[in-house]
DNA sequence: GCGACAG
DNA sequence: ATCTTGTCGC
C-alpha cells in the first residue's frame, strides 16, 4: 500500500476539468469534489520559466480574450506570448470564477510552445470558499504547479502585515491557513497569496516576492495583463 | 434582513 | 473587471 498516494488520482481527466456545468450547484458540487485532489506540497523541479495568465472580457461582441506569457525564471524576460479569442461559456460568479475563466487560459497555455514549469495565476487558489479557487482548477487541468494570487480577497480573515517589503501575515479561515497577505513592495497594499496545486505556500509565498522585485504584482501578471489588453484593444478596432 | 462578494 | 474625482501619505 502506498498511502500517500491518492487512490482517485488516476481518475481525474484533465477534460473532465474542462467542462461546462449546467447550474452553479452543480459547479459547486464539482469543486467539493475536485478540492480533494489539489496538492498543497511542492512537487516541482527546476524552474527555469514561468507563465502568467489572464482573460479580458469584450463586452459588445460577448468575446473572451485569453492570454499566456512564458517568461525566463532568472531574468523575468518574456520569452513567448499567446493570445486567443472564444465565447464566454459560464457568467462571473464570485467563487465560480474559474468555470469562466479556465477554459480559454487552458487553451492559451498550451499553445506555448514549451510546458511552463509554474504558473502564477490573477486569482486565488485555495483561499477560495470550498477551497478550489482558479489557480487549484488551471493545474489540476494541465498537471502543472500554479500559485494563486489575487489583488482583493474573496474569503478569509487577515491583518495587516509590516511595511517592509517581504512582510507576511496568514490568511485565515478560524484555525486554518488558507494563504497570506504578502507586503511585495514596502508600504503597498499587500497582495494575496495561495497554493494552487503542487506547491507548498511557503514556496509559493518566496516565488510571487522573487517575481515583484518593483512593483506591486508579480511581472507574470503584468505581462499577461499588458498582452490581454493589447489584444482587447485589436478586437475593438476589427 | 444585511453585508460581502477573485476577475 | 471598467469608469473616474478627490484625497491622503511619503
Amino acid at each position: 500500500m502506498r498511502p500517500d498516494q491518492p487512490l482517485t488520482r488516476s481518475s481525474l481527466d484533465p477534460a473532465t476539468l474542462l467542462e461546462v456545468p449546467a447550474s452553479a450547484q452543480a459547479a459547486e458540487a464539482l469543486q467539493r469534489r475536485w478540492a480533494g485532489q489539489v496538492l498543497a506540497s511542492d512537487d516541482l523541479g527546476p524552474v527555469t520559466t514561468v507563465a502568467g495568465v489572464d482573460v479580458a472580457y469584450h463586452e459588445s461582441s460577448g468575446e473572451l480574450v485569453a492570454a499566456a506569457v512564458l517568461l525566463d525564471a532568472p531574468s523575468l524576460t518574456v520569452l513567448e506570448e499567446v493570445t486567443l479569442r472564444d465565447h464566454a461559456r459560464f457568467p462571473y460568479v464570485p467563487g465560480l470564477f474559474s468555470f469562466r475563466e479556465c477554459p480559454p487560459v487552458a487553451r492559451a497555455v498550451q499553445g506555448l510552445s514549451r510546458r511552463p514549469d509554474l504558473i502564477v495565476c490573477d486569482g486565488h487558489g485555495v483561499a477560495h470558499p470550498r477551497r478550489f479557487g482558479l489557480a487549484c482548477h488551471l493545474g489540476l487541468a494541465l498537471n502543472i504547479p500554479t500559485i494563486g494570487c489575487g489583488k482583493t480577497r474573496l474569503t478569509g480573515e487577515d491583518t495587516v502585515p509590516g511595511l517592509p517589503r517581504g512582510e507576511w501575515t496568514p490568511l485565515l479561515d478560524g484555525p486554518e491557513v488558507l494563504g497570506a497577505a504578502l507586503r511585495t513592495q514596502s508600504g503597498v497594499r499587500p497582495v494575496y497569496v495561495s497554493v494552487g496545486h503542487r506547491v507548498s505556500l511557503p514556496t509559493a509565498l518566496a516565488w510571487v516576492l522573487r517575481l515583484s522585485p518593483r512593483y506591486r504584482l508579480p511581472e507574470t501578471t503584468r505581462a499577461a495583463d499588458r498582452l490581454v489588453r493589447r489584444a482587447l484593444a485589436e478586437v475593438s478596432h476589427a
